[in-house]
Formats: structure tokens, C-alpha cells, sequence
DNA sequence: GCAGATTTGGTCGACCGATT
DNA sequence: AATCGGTCGACCAAATCTGC
């Protein structure tokens, strides 16, 4: 995009006689106004032009000019921290944006959704670092900047391959994410298996990695017996973290085996895990979990000699029946 | 059939939390 | 503090796929 063309300007000749009726006044006070907005926009293109041609780097933009990346990176999340962060020390690091390719006078993010989330939420102006980029090297800075923080999870970087993919080389996105081809490979198979609504569903999951993705992408298609989907957005699971619905999404779909010396999850049908079982030839060991079920430990605890004796007694009456 | 691209299976060291 | 087990990302190599 030529810079000439930052602002298409509406030229009108201020000396150009009018009638003065009182509609027509008003029209004057509005074509004076847009007038007056205009030649603030001009004076605002002139400076940006100024500054920028002067080699200063960053500069004040209107979020409202800022389009995000053609390619989105990650899930919707909490900007929290974020906004108490730029409310008391303002914003610390600038943003990077190149000219719109299609749309005049606009801008679009490489990297800093967040704190252009954050400062549009807060009503400031966003310091930017304009440049012009390819879409490769646009693409190439976000998931630079996006490895530098590291804090993107696991499945968010895959599907960020993924949104790559559809229009780039393996090259560009293995150069932009700084992957090798293998792992790439693993991460689309991993999104390709996996249902997107059952990727929304569990959230970011950060702290899961490749292995456990994997794992969960072999349960789901192996089992036919549950929905996965539904399960993940059961109220149960979304009340709990990314990452402990995903754990508990897996110990759902997971068969249950009872192998003899071998500790087994105990866990309800919806994945809340309660503790463990383990048997062996001479004895059952039964552990609660009372972090997570302190209630059921009490209540084992209070009545299991009686649960026994009832037991007890109700073979007695059987076998004298 | 061949060469290059992609997938898959496996290993490695680093890291972290739990346990002793 | 030391040890252990589980998980992570990175890497390597062999197998498989794909286009010519």
C-alpha cells in the first residue's frame, strides 16, 4: 500500500459560497465539521508520515484502525493480568502492524493481540511499530513472538500450523513456528483427528503436551461408546480448568482394566478423579483422594465396618433361606 | 522405479512435583 | 536434600506416501 494513499481525503473548497437556511446551516456546521475531522486525520497522516520517514519507530495508532492477523494464533482467553498491568504501568512493549494489503488507511496486527485487546478495552491509543510486511514475514513474526513467550500451549500452536497450512509451504511454517517437519506433521495429524468442537471444548490445556494430545486423539477415535464432545462440555468439566478437564476427558474414555498389582484410577463416570485401587492375590487397597472427595474418604471411613456387617448378615439370611 | 516429502516410532536430556 | 517417576520438546532414523 502506498503511504500517499493513508487517508483518502474529501477536498472541499472552504470558500465556495452557501445559502443560509436553517437546514442548510446545519449542513454547513456538519460539512465543517467533517472538515475539521478531516484536516485532524490529515494532520495525524502527516505526523505519522513525518515520524515514520524520521526513523521513529514507534508511534501512537487508534486501536480502531487495527485489524487482527489473517491467521489467528490463540484461543480466546483471560487478559486480566494484562489490563491491571497496562492500567498502572501503561503499555510497556509496542505492538507490531503492517499497512492493510487490501484496506487504505488500515493496519494489521504481526504480533500483540492481547495488548491490543487490553488497550482497546481500555479505551488508549496502542504504541505501534509499523512495517511493511509479506505475509510470510507476517506470519514469520507471530510465531516468533509467539515462541519467544512460550506460552502458547501445545494444541494452540497446532492449530496454528494448521491455519498456516492453508496457505503457506510446510517451509514457512516450520521457519515461522520453529518446528521440524516431523513434529509439524504430528501436530496437523493431531488436529485432523481430533473434532474442532471437542478442541474448543477442553480449552488451551496448557502443560499438555504431544504425548497426551496424541493419547486423547487415539481414545476418541478408537471409542464409540461415548460422545467426547459432549462429555467436554458437560457442566461437570466446565467448571474445571483446561487442563483438569482434559486429564479427566481422558480417564473417562479410557477403558477401565483391573490388572491385578497394578494401581487403578478410581474415578466417576465423568472423570472426577477420587484416588486409587490396588489389588494383589492377599488384599485390596482402596485410596481416597481427600483433596478431591473429602466427604466420600469420611463416609468410608464412619461406615465401612458397618457396610461389612451388613453385608455380613445378608449372606447369613441368604444362604439360610 | 526413483527422489523428495511426509509420517511414524523411538530415544534423549531437561524439567517438575511428589516422596523419602 | 536426594531420589524417583512422569511428562515435556527436540531430535534422529526408518517406513511410507506421492508425484514424476
Amino acid at each position: 500500500m502506498s503511504r500517499k494513499n493513508l487517508l483518502n481525503l474529501i477536498q472541499v473548497d472552504a470558500d465556495m459560497p452557501v445559502k443560509t437556511t436553517a437546514s442548510d446551516n446545519k449542513l454547513v456546521g456538519q460539512v465543517a465539521s467533517t472538515m475539521r475531522e478531516e484536516k485532524a486525520r490529515q494532520a495525524r497522516a502527516d505526523d505519522i508520515e513525518r515520524r515514520l520517514a524520521e526513523g521513529q519507530a514507534v508511534i501512537d495508532l487508534d486501536t480502531a484502525l487495527i485489524e487482527p492477523s489473517f491467521v489467528r494464533d490463540r484461543m480466546p482467553g483471560d487478559i486480566n493480568g494484562l489490563l491491571a498491568s497496562i492500567r498502572e504501568q501503561g503499555q510497556q512493549v509496542p505492538i507490531l502492524v503492517r499497512p492493510h494489503p487490501e484496506k487504505s488507511g488500515r493496519y494489521q496486527v504481526a504480533f500483540g493481540h492481547r495488548r491490543l485487546r487490553a488497550i482497546q478495552e481500555l479505551g488508549l491509543q496502542v504504541k505501534a511499530v509499523i512495517r511493511t510486511l509479506t505475509d510470510e514475514e507476517l506470519v514469520i513474526a507471530q510465531g516468533q513472538e509467539n515462541n519467544e513467550r512460550e506460552d502458547l500451549s501445545y494444541i494452540e500452536k497446532s492449530r496454528f500450523a494448521q491455519r498456516l497450512k492453508e496457505r503457506f509451504p510446510r517451509e514457512v511454517i516450520t521457519s515461522a513456528m520453529s518446528v521440524d517437519k516431523a513434529e509439524l506433521s504430528r501436530m496437523l495429524s493431531i488436529i485432523d483427528s481430533l473434532p474442532s468442537g471437542l478442541i474448543d471444548a477442553i480449552g488451551p490445556a496448557s502443560g499438555i503436551g504431544r504425548r497426551s494430545w496424541q493419547e486423547l486423539a487415539d481414545l476418541v477415535q478408537k471409542d464409540a461408546n461415548h460422545d467426547p464432545v459432549a462429555l467436554a462440555q458437560s457442566e461437570e468439566m466446565q467448571a474445571m480448568s483446561s487442563q483438569d478437564r482434559f486429564k479427566a476427558l481422558i480417564l473417562a474414555l479410557k477403558p477401565r482394566r483391573i490388572v491385578r498389582g497394578l494401581p487403578e484410577v478410581l474415578s466417576t463416570s465423568s472423570g472426577q478423579r477420587l484416588g486409587h485401587v490396588k489389588q494383589s492375590k492377599t488384599k485390596l487397597e482402596i485410596t481416597v483422594d481427600r483433596k478431591e472427595a473429602a466427604e466420600f474418604a469420611a463416609f468410608l471411613l464412619n461406615d465401612v465396618v458397618a457396610l461389612f456387617e451388613e453385608r455380613r448378615a445378608n449372606n447369613v439370611q441368604k444362604k439360610e433361606a
